[in-house]
DNA sequence: AGAGTCAGTTGTGATAAAAAACCTAATGCC
DNA sequence: GGCATTAGGTTTTTTATCACAACTGACTCT
């Protein structure tokens, strides 16, 4: 009812990300989890973001299995976050967004983080590829097809949440 | 300031695609894009977004180049929002986006919809592929490289952006 | 003439995010 | 012992942005 966008009630696997990742932060927070950044104040100084919004949104990732809290201390009590399975699952996004940027932003080659693909040695820029054919794809060689499902993202998301201790 | 994470001053590609499209709604909105919503009473209806918010989003979507607003009728003017070949690149984000909600949320084969692939038939899942050698690639297949670049993402989207007339 | 459509603009108030201060418990150092 | 510092937050206050709804033009349809 607020001031948010709702996703909750779409019936859509995008919509049903963004409810996951789409938080303003909550990507950057990511990529430098990606980058290897464990903890509250490593994030804090690099992304500059406000403390009650970072641990918000820590909370959040742990509550969807994205994130996990290690304790690495009992007293005083203290906490890494690491990436899950599901949170690793997240790195062709990443890889996307920044190829995006890259092209159309910074200019290809001008951004400030690029990869190699380490077994052919070149730069490395991601193309989407049909998991059951390896072949490259465009987007005019998919047909979309709309699945009758009573379930929103509020309902799915229910399902996979984890709950609080 | 406000409310909004500022990602202009971050020197990233990442931060530069949520410049443009890391706002909520502008996924969902592009999202209907691609499935042929072109005006602006069929994303009011569809998405049930505030009228001002989806105002302000099409002029941001134009201004930086992603949606072109194209002309049908003088008097009223009216006009058709249309993706441009940056905002059909953006593709790639929402089939990833869709494919991790679909996995990790949903279910696998449990989403809204999905995507066969016509060349072969087969329920469509992207991969990420090397464009140089076609490989699939997996996260661990990446070096990462860091370079100097001194534009931050607000210098880098000042050079792209599209006077607004 | 009156009702309806399309594409917004213009208020107003609610609320989540930002900023900054504060807290707790331990640890380092002289 | 006493004081500063660090880590990991929570609390309080302020503010920018969103939601809601009403309104505006310029047409079209009946």
């Amino acid at each position: 009812m607020g001031r948010t966008a709702d996703y909750t009630n779409e019936r859509c696997s995008i919509a049903a990300t963004l409810e996951v990742v789409g938080d303003p932060w909550t990507l950057l927070i990511l990529r430098d989890a990606f980058a290897g950044v464990k903890r509250f104040e490593q994030w804090q100084e690099r992304l500059g973001v406000a403390r009650n919004v970072l641990a918000s949104r820590l909370k959040s990732l742990v509550a969807h299995g994205v994130m996990e809290a290690q304790r690495y201390s009992e007293r005083p009590p203290r906490q890494e976050y690491v990436l899950t399975p599901k949170g690793l699952d997240l790195s062709p996004l990443l890889l996307t967004m920044a190829e995006w940027g890259d092209q159309h932003v910074y200019g290809i080659g001008k951004g400030p983080v690029h990869f190699v693909h380490k077994t052919c040695g070149c730069d490395f820029h991601p193309r989407l590829a049909c998991e059951a054919c390896g072949e490259v794809i465009d987007r005019r060689d998919l047909r979309r097809v709309v699945h009758e499902t009573s379930q929103t993202v509020g309902e799915a998301l229910e399902a996979v949440k984890i709950p609080a201790e």
